[in-house]
DNA sequence: CGTTGCATTCACAGGTCTGTATACCTTACG
DNA sequence: CGTAAGGTATACAGACCTGTGAATGCAACG
């Protein structure tokens, strides 16, 4: 029934495609609301080849899930990396990345879907994606320390926050440019918590 | 098969029983993955009451968001109004009832689950949970002009995306006070808004 | 040539899903 | 008393779901 997690750089030709086409049909459908047998179907392959490379549905989710981080993480870590930019600009760089992400994922984002449709925290697929999340958070906590910047871990977790609003109301009311929104913003908390010692409003 | 969503204030007892146990299943399960059978039987109630008085999935789903819908908005709605706070401080004080809604709400925002899990636009539930954004986004806007600041619009985006982006996380990451977080930063966006000009860093 | 790995075809098991049909019971109320 | 509304009980239709079994084709490689 379950089965570890193949490579998703190393797949046989028809397991590449059934990946590729489980992948938008997950993105797009939703998890639980797409049926292997359309998948399989999809992909111009049988049920059988689809259960003889995967093993099970929850294994193609997370696989389905882990290659989406591959690529999402390539990604920021290519804009991160660029070299015309000072180290204070590396750190809001993972919003210029979503800005490209989003042209290509309207339907928010994968991970908090699909923890959204897979409350069960033993299913593979909910720890791929609570990785993500942790993974960004580090990101933007070493990056804030090459920055040099006070408070480092604090700013991480606002950055977070902003960057999954983002996200999310994307899905919800794509007429507000969220991307947009929250890269300015972020661009002002970095400003803020460089520029001297930051005012922090009482939480009330 | 498709009905009108009836009014949760007016239910009769049974209505009411199966409303509270599908609330409590969707947002624990996810909406696809609960089916009726299991509504009907924990509601101590048969599936034909069920469909008398619903009709549909569909409507049942519209309606546990309808309800959620109105009780936080009237959680939201008392916390602004206390007649304690400035009107600089009613602009969080959403932020506020976030805190206290969360304690029952592990499992993210209701509304965003619902989009990810159901695509189709026409979709009734759809509607209700893009209103809720909306009618969020547009309290922080009349909120802020009350309280004079420059560009309301503009921090009512980046308030909502603050809002959205906590409540995501705190379904992706709990061990992160991500609504603590948002609280406070929302609280140095206003005061970034209200204390002269604002530097707003170029998005690169 | 023979083996090995990949994929195919087709049928099926055992459930679960939404939604409906029929017939009966109980309670409130005019 | 009589009626109507709300609810009960049980069975069913028809579709879809995940996952399995058994036999076969085919190409590459030793």
């Amino acid at each position: 029934m379950n089965a570890t997690i193949p490579d998703p750089t190393t797949l046989t030709p028809s397991a590449r495609r059934i990946l590729e086409t489980a992948s938008t049909l997950f993105y797009e459908g939703g998890i639980t609301a797409v049926g292997v047998d359309v998948i399989a179907e999809r992909s111009g392959v049988t049920k059988r080849t689809l259960y003889n490379r995967f093993g099970s549905k929850d294994t193609l989710v997370a696989t389905y899930l882990l290659e989406r981080e591959m690529r999402w993480r390539h990604l920021v870590e290519t804009a991160v990396a660029a070299p015309e930019l000072t180290a204070i600009q590396r750190v809001t760089a993972p919003f210029d990345a979503l800005g490209e992400w989003v042209q290509q994922s309207p339907r928010g984002c994968a991970f908090i879907n699909a923890l959204a449709e897979l409350p069960d925290p033993e299913h593979p697929a909910h720890q791929v994606a609570a990785e993500e999340k942790r993974w960004l958070c580090n990101l933007f906590e070493r990056l804030a320390t090459d920055a040099h910047i006070a408070d480092p871990a604090d700013l991480a977790k606002r950055l977070v926050c902003l960057h999954e609003g983002a996200l999310a109301m994307r899905a919800a009311l794509p007429e507000i440019d969220s991307v947009t929104i929250a890269n300015q913003t972020a661009c002002d908390l970095v400003d803020a918590a460089t520029s001297g010692h930051q005012t922090r409003g009482e939480p009330l």
